[in-house]
DNA sequence: GAGCTATGTCATTTCCGGTTGACATGGGGC
DNA sequence: GCCCCATGTCAACCGGAAATGACATAGCTC
């Protein structure tokens, strides 16, 4: 019999399901598979997060923090940001993992309202507050989907750039960026 | 009774499955709904695509057509597209359903290999000769990233900005989509 | 128009996955 | 050491959705 550790055993959980959400979506995710391979009976999910939309809750909430703009630099950032989304796929992985599972949730109509409100809550009201300015709104979203499209890029690409290319993209990833703070 | 017409059918069959496939994804699309919205019996998909495996297979080849890039002009695309952009997910449903097809596939690690491979092929390929000029690569990344961001921003947000806002969404976001076909 | 086959419909079955409740037991509190 | 509750396990249930097979009939062939 598994060690008895609620807490424990709750994190194992936890963490089971981000991987399978991530991977396979809320409905492509099974409850006896996460609790599989957390080693825990799938019964436990039920006890501990009161099914399976609690579970995804959770998960949702343990994966969208605070991101920290505040400490970004206004004249520097663009380019940090672009060098970064000009990496590779395997570094930054946390990061990484904590969106593809966002990704998938907002293409389920099932958790897509749930995504967006705590991406409005924890994601958009920092960008607004970081961005500033007029028409915050606007200028939040557009910087918002551009962020999200260089990750999904990042994401699926094959390779990175290198060399020549890579600067350029740099270079013009950090211009988009720099643009949308600029009132 | 349906007209007797084993084409028509299928045709039909295959048009209401990229409707819910686009919207629900694999596991939210049910047989039946897909069913009846095309006027038939769920028994026939199974005659006719063996099953619903078969029916996303189908779907998926059908949705993935080379883009028409070549017809845009190139001084109007961009305030065009953003209009688009700044529009509800429901409307202009026929341009965007492909590719919110095709983001979802993406999102399944089942298909995930296949959509991959056919949009290198026939989004970035027509995407690079339509953009054209030097550092093409970074560019064309760039602009798919930005592409995406935006139809992601679009699938999950509740409302569409109004008034002002929106006048100044689309005004920023053309004049980023702009920015990226010039050298 | 008789007969046959492809097409469409219906009822039923099967399967799958989330949920539930009964039961087992470890381990802390007394 | 005993009791009790929290934790873990197991088997069964239930609803929903896909798949299946029997049946009906339109429409073509002759």
């Amino acid at each position: 019999m598994r060690k008895r550790d609620a807490e424990a055993t709750q994190a194992a959980i936890l963490a089971a399901a981000k991987i399978h959400f991530a991977r396979s979506g809320y409905e492509g995710a099974f409850l006896r598979d996460i609790a599989a391979d957390a080693g825990v009976d799938a019964a436990l999910i039920n006890r501990y997060f009161g099914g399976k939309d609690g579970l995804f809750a959770a998960a949702l909430k343990h994966s969208i923090r605070p991101h920290a703009f505040h400490d970004w630099q206004r004249e520097t950032f663009a380019v940090e940001m672009a060098k970064m989304m000009a990496g590779h796929a395997h570094q930054d992985m946390d990061r990484t993992h904590a969106f593809q599972f966002l990704l998938r949730a907002a293409t389920s109509p099932v958790t897509a309202p749930l995504v967006n409100a705590a991406v409005q809550e924890r994601f958009m009201g920092p960008i607004r507050a970081w961005i500033g300015g007029p028409n915050v709104e606007a200028r939040a979203r557009i910087f918002a989907a551009v962020f999200i499209g260089l990750l999904v890029e990042r994401l699926i690409r094959d390779e990175p750039l290198e060399g020549r290319e890579r600067k350029v993209f740099i270079e013009r990833t950090a211009a988009v960026l720099q643009s949308l703070v600029e009132a």
